[in-house]
RNA sequence: GGAGAGGUGGGUGAGUGGCUGAAACCAACGGUUUGCUAAACCGUCGUACUGUGCAAACAUUACCGAGGGUUCAAAUCCCUCCCUCUCCGCCA
């Protein structure tokens, strides 16, 4: 969310930035109603002083044992005003809520303009430490190595759920656990952050102070007799950590990772990307949230890219990091990089990570503040998160860079300790 | 799920209709003093919005879990909801 007043002296860049991104709140609509409701406003708000100095003295002449009904009398007409103009002021408010929560945040500076992906930028490529040589005959896809070695069960899956919800099994399983483990431990054991095991539901709050909520209700599953929601992302729980709260300055920049399942509706996606685990409506995923203070973010966003590419490194998997372009970034970030894996039986780069920074945007829905010193006004905190990674994309880089002519898969040796086989595949 | 108790400022906690935006204590911050990892004393010490002002600041208003209601006037009375705690039931 923008900060009304910056909507009302910046009017002309928000309407600009909104339509790069392809948004079209009615900000003209929106200043308008925000001149009517500080109008509002201020008539209350003299009205309210009269009342109550009126009221103190209606006090005293009771006290006084004298006669107070003419007052009185007057007051009510007045507390009707006020009962009248709050009425109108609250659904103002309302409508001026209804727009803000569409107004999608403001680029940063040094993000391109562009209408869609192909005006985004490769920032960094890291091929050619493809360790089972190219692109060969002997090449099989992803979805097919799952099926030959019994490691993902989609047929049953689907029976159980429905297409989407895979079924790892046996060594498959024993993967899924190994890189999630061996993520979390990376980010834990050097990069400094502090893990934490979220609920995998949460309230509309939660969903509303991340941005998810009211935009995005047609992506995620709810439970409606309940009225929570599956997260689409551990971001949603993570970031509400701190939901109307005040952080000191000595506390930041700080760092949290957390595994959780990922739940996505993805509908109407059906077609040739739903193959195998290229799209899933559930997935695994440790994800990375930092909280810093506004002038460490932007730094905080290049350690944090750092930080996920060093899983693509460690496993010695073909990467490039993209920097979205304006009409590419999402509805609540200012300046996104996506980590891709090459996927060489796709002959596609495949999303496995996208690393945002939200400023104050996320701060000011969630209300997460901090005193930049002890005793200073609270100011909103920058938020920041990145996937560190999902895992169903990587399995398939894994699966189709690691295969070999005999017809097994190897394990990058940074998983071997979490998996404690070598091989998938008999020779 | 049933019964009961309770939700007040960073923390503890007083306050049952009008001089209470809220005592007191603790923490924090600034200062004085004592020459020493400390103590004493003095002062400051919530948030948001609106307005005036370049600004520091000042003024109004609102906020005592959330939302409604009663009243000239609500932390205080009434209703609904949420959450916490205790006991019982159930359960991995």
């Amino acid at each position: 969310m923008l900060d009304t007043k910056f909507i009302r002296e910046h009017t002309e860049r928000v309407i600009q930035n909104s339509s790069a991104k392809h948004a079209q709140p009615d900000i003209p609509g929106f200043v308008r109603l925000d001149e009517r409701r500080r109008a509002i406003i201020q008539e209350g708000q003299d009205l309210k002083a009269k009342r109550n100095t009126v009221s103190d003295e209606i006090a005293r002449l009771k006290k006084a044992k004298e006669n107070a009904d003419q007052r009185i009398a007057e007051m009510k007409i007045v507390s009707d005003t006020i009962k009248h103009l709050d009425e109108e002021l609250r659904g103002i408010e309302e409508q001026m809520e209804h727009i803000a929560l569409f107004v999608p945040n403001i680029t940063h500076t040094s993000v391109p303009h562009g209408k869609d992906a192909s005006a985004n930028i490769e920032v960094r490529r890291k091929d050619g430490i493809n360790p089972c040589e190219g692109e060969k005959g002997f090449r099989k896809d992803h979805a097919t190595l799952a099926k030959e070695h019994g490691i993902v069960d989609f047929e049953r899956g689907a029976k159980i759920s429905g297409s989407g919800f895979p079924l790892y099994t046996g060594k498959g399983a024993r993967l899924e656990r190994a890189l999630l483990n061996f993520m979390l431990d990376r980010h834990t054991l050097h990069n400094g952050y502090t893990e934490v095991f979220v609920p995998f539901l949460v309230n509309a709050a939660s969903m509303r102070g991340t941005g998810q909520l009211p935009k995005f209700a047609d992506d995620m599953y709810a439970c409606a007799d309940d009225e929570l929601y599956l997260i689409p992302t551990a971001e949603v729980p993570i970031t509400n950590i701190y939901r109307d709260d005040i952080l000191t300055s000595a506390e930041l920049t700080k760092k949290h990772c957390g595994y959780s399942a990922c739940f996505r509706r993805e509908g109407g996606s059906y077609g040739k990307d739903t193959r195998g685990l290229l799209r899933l409506h559930q997935f695994n995923k440790v994800e990375l949230v930092q909280f810093a203070k506004p002038e460490d973010s932007y730094n905080q966003l290049e350690l944090l890219v750092g930080e996920a590419e060093g899983i693509l490194e460690t496993l010695g998997i073909p990467y490039r990091t993209i920097l979205l372009c304006d009409g590419d970034t999402g509805f609540s970030s200012a300046k996104t990089y996506d980590l891709e894996v090459w996927s060489p039986a796709e002959q596609k780069w495949l999303e496995v990570s996208s690393c945002s920074n939200f400023e104050d945007f996320q701060a000011r829905r969630a209300n997460i503040r901090y005193r930049p010193e002890p005793s200073a006004k609270p100011e909103f905190v920058h938020t920041l998160n990145g996937s560190g990674l999902a895992t169903p994309r990587l399995v398939v880089a894994i699966l189709e860079h690691y295969q070999t002519e005999d017809g097994r898969i190897r394990i990058p040796d940074a998983l071997q300790p979490y998996c404690g086989f070598e091989w998938i595949g008999e020779k």
